[in-house]
DNA sequence: TCCTTTTGCATAGCGAGCTATATAAAATCG
DNA sequence: CGATTTTATATAGCTCGCTATGCAAAAGGA
């Protein structure tokens, strides 16, 4: 039986994350930001301070990762980091005045592109979109649905 | 107005795609196999002997990030590359006997993990979502739904 | 108290996406 | 025909995802 790939949930989802990552690029470029870190701007611009593994935990992305993307985040002038004085592991993340000016363009940005790419969808069907990728996350994430461990009920 | 990322196609998309890519890793990688190079391989047990450009075209990637994916393909034993005897531009890309032999443990690997993915989901759902991802897919690709450009009539 | 474990972050190194640019072969045009 | 343009591929260099590993600070246990 042959496998076809636009039957394929993993290899749509990685093609449609490709080109959305593609077209807000294009958009945010201008604003000096790009994919990679609009989500932690996302996370600081809810909620200035935060630690690294705060974001971390909030954004599902490997600690190693995050750190590499705050390094390019501080080096492009976006954040600052401190030393909690508490707690000498922590690194507090701090918006810069220019991350913090960047909230509204960039939100635009993405709720256009959002907008543009749901477009020909009724009202219904794009919530249910989003619905339904809420529901597969929560299927990939959730450990208990692998199915190599499926039966290790101990 | 807050920004939820959760409501946004785009974040979910990425997410998405992230965890599908780290799922299908841990299967395929026993085979020798990575989700990058998942796509090329499609379409070479499809169709052996296919040119660069036209892996390129029906995958929808850059040329450049084509051409390095098959030069790791080729150190790992999957293809090799033999230049066209008509057209000294062309590269075909054929399928080793390992690479051949790969078909059916890889491609049950990505049917069982899109089929983890998706339970949960009735049937119709599932199809559903295929059917969202495609439209959103094909709504991207189109140039002529570039907002930036709506008004470009000339 | 001291030793061990845990926690938070950084670094090395790779894969896989991208843009920009180089190069060779083929095709086209004057 | 020769010069130019187009096509196919390769390479440089970046982002951003991952695993593995190292290191310092804090927490916990004997």
């Amino acid at each position: 039986m042959a496998f076809d790939k636009t039957d394929s949930a993993g290899y749509l989802a990685n093609h449609m994350a490709r080109l959305f990552a593609r077209a807000i690029h294009a958009r945010i470029k201008p604003l000096g930001l790009s994919p990679g870190n609009f989500p932690a701007m996302l996370e600081l611009w809810a909620r200035d301070g935060q630690t690294q593994s705060e974001l971390v935990q909030r954004l599902d992305i490997e600690q190693a990762t995050m750190a590499n993307t705050l390094t390019r985040m501080e080096r492009d002038g976006l954040i600052t980091r401190t030393k909690d004085a508490d707690d000498g592991r922590l690194q507090r993340i701090w918006l810069t005045e220019r991350g913090k000016s960047l909230q509204n363009p960039a939100t635009e940005a993405a709720r256009s592109e959002n907008a543009r790419a749901l477009q020909g969808l009724t009202a219904e069907e794009q919530d249910a979109f989003l619905a339904l990728m809420r529901h597969v996350i929560q299927t990939l994430r959730d450990p208990s649905k692998t199915p190599s461990r499926r039966n290790d009920v101990i």
